[in-house]
RNA sequence: GCGAAAGUGGCGGAAUUGGUAUACGCACUGGACUUAGAAUCCAGCGGAGUAAUCCAUGGGGGUUCAAGUCCCCCCUUUCGCACCA
């Protein structure tokens, strides 16, 4: 009987994380040097954490997958870079400022000192030399750079638009951050607002981001799926129609007036004003879009706006069944196409709504009184003014084929319009090749021409020709299918006849095929103070110009006054306001919007990859402008000659990136997933790096919930993870979070069972303590070699060890699969429990006595206790070294979750070298085989009974063994009754009667 | 409405390729130790039944010698999108 120490993890865990931070073990070197040269690099990463005050439980867990990942990769021999930071700029800063009436940078500073002892609390293994802090002018002057270099390339502009308005933030929004229709971060309603603001161009990547998700394997499908519906791609024809009773030249001019109004504008952005009102903000904006085929076209489809109205299509194949066209209330010839002072009105009233909100609660519309001409068939279609025809899709105006559509056709229906069937689902093709070679030369597209080859048997022997009375049709037929009433084009399949109907309309020129994207661009300006400066001035005589990149970067001015009401801080603050003209030197006024937070986590990635705060680089900018802009032609000329700097080394980045391993919640599915794929793409053709994807693996984890609810103050369902860490210890909060669900599900938080990791951990400690003297002097760094030397090494080991090591060994193979494939944790672990478990028993057995595994609070009276310690074990010298290496290999595979105790164990059993270093455990061949196992017996596939067998037996043997069995015997006498049987080696065997 | 994922004991969850469903943990029950409690240890623990057995992976069909796993239909929950033409 000796005395043992009891599992003290307060002096366990700040030994381990003093000897890691002092010892500097995580950090990694930008470029590898030295043996780490051999290594392969692994870069893990786990979305930064907004300093928002102290750390909660989904903090915990997040940082408690990727630290497991980190070390369980380090063991494998990797050379891994695992940073960290704080993504500082943000709104709860602001809004804690103008609550206590003070500064957010205070505020944001203490909470990240806060947050800092925390994660370095729970041993999290990063090389803190790499820490970001992005409201760092030193973070933030780079992104700076950035924009200004986009602006220059055009991908960053500023333009008049509507814009998602919360109200509660007081800030716009992308469409990104509002989730049904309601800010993503307070939940407030959102409005729509008309303002001037800074978008980064994130659509001229729309194809490239759609199409790389294709190689994205190691990303959830769920998030790619995601992905791919926000770009909403589709692809379809734009088609114009020409409007049937042009009166008088009155809207000719007009519409000529539109088209000076938009070309000064960039792409997509429509004058939706009814009044018409001139707008001399419009003036200023300097067009820097590069000319795209809408750009080109502007002029000329305004040109025809004047008697023409061009719709957007992704079914050409219905043209036939087109009986109105439908344009938003927003769409810029509303106000020629209006013919009755009626109409106007019930037209104020549809723009008015539609101006405040996207929300759609019924459809609605206002006949204008004019008709289109469909150049198919020449019939006159009435124009309607429909609320659910959205202005920033497409061209703002649509074809309606109700038969064909439901929102079309609920529409027609409420107003009494004409629906024509024009598409069949009919598996019908046996005309169809040859209805594409009559079209060809035959340009008669008269309504009243119906194709020969149409057969109307086939067709359920129904008429031809049909028009559906809306009483007659219940539903619309929105699939694909075989084409009717549709002249020349009938008889042939949808797909073949949008491409029929696509070519002709461009032969007659007046259409074209297009692709249009939900995708819109990025608005990044912020009306809010703690966020990066714009670094934009308005210049009198320049307009709109860039700072110099040699001034950068443009500090955040610290003597603000934080009201809550009405504009930024930054907006009345003149000595920031006021400056002059990087160009001219003249007067000029600074932007006073900031950039949305969600720019600094799209690059702080690639800033991980170099220490240093500064490299230059050898970096030219070869920007290749296709602006048709002088002034900002000059500069780009500038640019191109001057080395400029990067916050990071090319080098470093291309070696570290992509990211191999990402983890963070599925919330960022869409935001900050997609644009920190944008923004890799662009510094990568900014010259910044060469890589074009930044994360190769993405893990996205669930919430942590109680009582089925996410943690939240207003539920009274938070729990601190502070409080446990005192009560547990770090450990114990990291082995829960980790066991209690795979990575990907929520996980539930259970207090009790939190206790069962703690009372794992202490078994693990106290048997370790109980064999501490046994096991200390064993040497077995050679354990392999002794093997080999002497093959009959474990001849005379217990063979209860043995049978130990044998399931070992098949946890070590299963673990390694699912650290690096699953990520399921607590499958691991639960394997290790049972392995603890087995020793326990395996102790038992030698000595006939318990180790007491007491647990003591900390809060209790510390009491010393004594344990048994093992009596029989001087039998053979080969089951030191057998157990040894049994409980190593434990210890390393649990290390990863639980570093401290591991690490201390791993000392405490004498070894001289760090566990890490130790690697990944060895398989260790004992000769043990397993020499029998149990079959289960089934009768007709039902289990009826269990029998032993030798290992690898044939079937006939085990059928002989089975038909022996009294329980067997109930069922059949003889093996003349067995039909069939089917034998799975080792596992079971179905007897069929 | 559309799309995706999921549904297994009292609870969290195992079962990765169709092959002994419910591993591991929590809770619970009984016992040991203790003046007592806590802690710890031992035993039990899907349901019904004295038992033999029967019934159980949301429900209903199907494929198969064999289905939690594959196919079809339905229900529920969660998430995403929601007039994207």
């Amino acid at each position: 009987m000796e005395q043992e120490k009891i599992y003290d993890f307060s002096s366990i865990e700040k030994k381990w994380q003093n000897k890691w931070l002092n010892g500097n073990d995580y950090s990694v070197d930008d470029l590898p040097i030295d043996t780490n040269k051999n290594k392969e690099k692994f870069y893990c990463l786990e979305m930064f954490p907004y300093p928002s005050g102290r750390i909660h439980m989904g903090h915990v867990r997040n940082y408690s997958i990727g630290d497991a990942i980190a070390r369980f990769k380090r063991l494998k021999g990797y050379y891994v870079l695992h940073p960290i930071g704080f993504d500082s700029f943000g709104l709860p800063a602001e809004n804690a400022a103008i609550k206590n009436k003070t500064n957010p940078k205070e505020w944001t500073y203490k909470n990240i000192e806060t947050m800092e002892v925390q994660f370095k609390k729970l041993g999290l293994s990063y090389d803190w030399d790499r820490k970001i802090i992005t409201s760092d002018s030193s973070y933030y002057k780079w992104e700076q750079l950035f924009f200004i270099q986009m602006f220059k390339k055009g991908l960053a502009y500023k333009k008049l638009s509507r814009v998602n308005w919360c109200e509660s933030c007081h800030t716009t929004l992308a469409n990104e951050q509002v989730e049904n229709g309601k800010c993503w971060r307070c939940d407030n309603e959102i409005t729509i607002k008309s303002m001037d603001q800074w978008f980064l161009k994130i659509t001229d990547y729309a194809e490239e981001l759609l199409a790389e998700l294709d190689n994205l394997n190691g990303w959830p499908d769920k998030v790619k799926t995601m992905q791919k519906n926000w770009i909403g791609k589709s692809e379809g024809l734009s088609l114009f129609f020409k409007i049937a009773d042009k009166e008088n030249a009155s809207d000719l001019q007009s519409a000529i007036n539109k088209i000076e109004k938009i070309n000064g504008q960039v792409s997509n952005s429509h004058n939706y004003n009814i009044n018409d009102d001139d707008n001399d903000e419009n003036n200023k904006i300097i067009n820097l879009s590069p000319e795209s085929w809408s750009d080109k076209n502007q002029k000329k489809s305004a040109e025809k706006n004047a008697m023409e109205l061009e719709i957007f299509t992704t079914r050409p194949d219905t043209i036939f069944g087109a009986t109105y066209l439908a344009i938003s209330p927003l769409h810029p010839l509303v106000k020629d196409l209006l013919k009755t002072e009626n109409a106007k009105i019930k037209t104020e009233e549809l723009i008015r709504k539609s101006l405040i909100s996207k929300e759609i609660t019924e459809k609605e519309g206002v006949f204008t009184g004019s008709y289109a001409i469909n150049p198919f068939n020449k019939k006159k279609l009435p124009i309607y003014i429909a609320n659910f025809v959205l202005m920033d899709y497409g061209t703002g105006a649509i074809m309606s084929v109700p038969a064909h559509d439901e929102r079309d056709f609920e529409f027609a229906k409420k107003y009494n319009i004409e629906i024509i069937e024009v598409i069949r689902n009919q598996d019908y093709t046996a005309v169809s090749s040859n209805a594409v070679n009559n079209i060809s030369g035959n340009n008669d597209y008269n309504h009243n021409v119906i194709n020969n080859n149409y057969n109307n048997k086939s067709l359920n022997g129904e008429s031809s020709v049909n028009l559906v009375n809306d009483s007659e049709l219940i539903s619309p037929f929105n699939g694909e299918g075989i084409l009717i009433n549709s002249s020349v084009f009938n008889g042939l399949i949808s797909k073949e006849a949008k491409n029929a109907i696509s070519l002709e309309a461009e032969k007659m020129s007046i259409g074209k095929r297009v692709t249009n994207y939900r995708l819109k661009d990025w608005g990044i300006s912020r009306q809010r103070y703690w966020g990066c400066p714009i670094p934009i001035v308005y210049c009198e005589k320049c307009g709109t110009v860039p700072l110099n990149e040699n001034d950068l970067p443009l500090e955040l001015p610290e003597n603000v006054v934080f009201t809550g009401e009405g504009e930024s801080p930054l907006a009345r603050l003149d000595s920031f306001i006021d400056t002059c003209c990087p160009v001219c030197g003249g007067k000029a006024k600074r932007e006073t919007d900031t950039m949305d937070t969600f720019v600094e986590s799209s690059w702080y990635y690639a800033k991980y990859t170099s220490k240093s705060d500064l490299v230059k680089s050898d970096y030219i900018n070869k920007s290749n402008s296709n602006s048709n802009n002088n002034f900002i032609n000059n500069i780009n000329n500038s640019a191109s000659t001057h080395t400029i700097q990067s916050p990071f080394d090319k080098k470093a980045a291309n070696y570290w990136l992509p990211v191999d391993q990402y983890i963070g919640g599925v919330e960022h599915a869409v935001m900050h997933l997609l644009y920190a794929r944008f923004f890799v793409k662009v510094l990568r053709d900014l010259g910044y790096l060469n890589i074009n994807e930044p994360f190769k693996n993405l893990l996205t984890q669930g919430m942590v919930v109680k009582n089925g609810a996410k943690m939240s103050k207003s539920k009274g369902n938070v729990v601190d993870p502070d409080d446990l860490i005192n009560k547990y210890g770090s450990d114990t909060v990291r082995l829960f979070s980790l066991f209690a669900a795979p990575p990907e599900k929520d996980l539930e938080w259970n207090d009790k069972g939190v206790e069962g990791s703690y009372r794992f951990i202490n078994k693990i400690y106290k048997i370790v303590s109980a064999y501490e003297k046994y096991l200390k002097n064993i040497e077995i760094n050679n354990l392999k070699n002794l093997i080999i030397l002497n093959k009959n090494f474990f001849e005379k080991t217990d063979i209860e060890l043995k049978k130990i090591n044998y399931e070992l060994n098949g946890i070590i193979k299963k673990s390694e699969t699912e650290m690096e494939e699953r990520f399921h944790f607590n499958t691991v672990i639960s394997s290790c429990m049972e392995l603890v478990n087995k020793i326990y028993e395996y102790h038992k057995k030698q000595n006939n006595v318990n180790i007491n595994i007491e647990i003591i609070n900390t809060t209790d009276t510390i009491k010393t206790f004594e344990i048994e310690r093992p009596q029989t074990y001087e039998k053979y010298e080969s089951d030191k070294y057998l157990l040894k290496h049994i409980f190593n290999s434990i210890l390393i595979i649990l290390y990863p979750f639980i570093p401290h105790i591991c690490s201390e164990c791993f000392e405490i059993l004498g070894s001289s070298i760090n566990i890490e270093s130790a690697g990944w455990p060895e398989i260790i061949d004992t000769g043990y085989k397993i020499e029998t196992c149990g079959i289960a017996v089934q009768i007709n596939g039902k289990l009826r009974s269990q029998i032993t067998a030798n290992i690898d037996s044939e079937q006939q043997d085990i059928l002989n063994l089975s038909l022996e069995d009294e329980k067997i015997k109930k069922y059949i006498d003889n093996i003349s009754g067995v039909k069939k049987s089917i034998y799975i080696k080792n596992k079971l065997i179905n007897i069929v009667i």
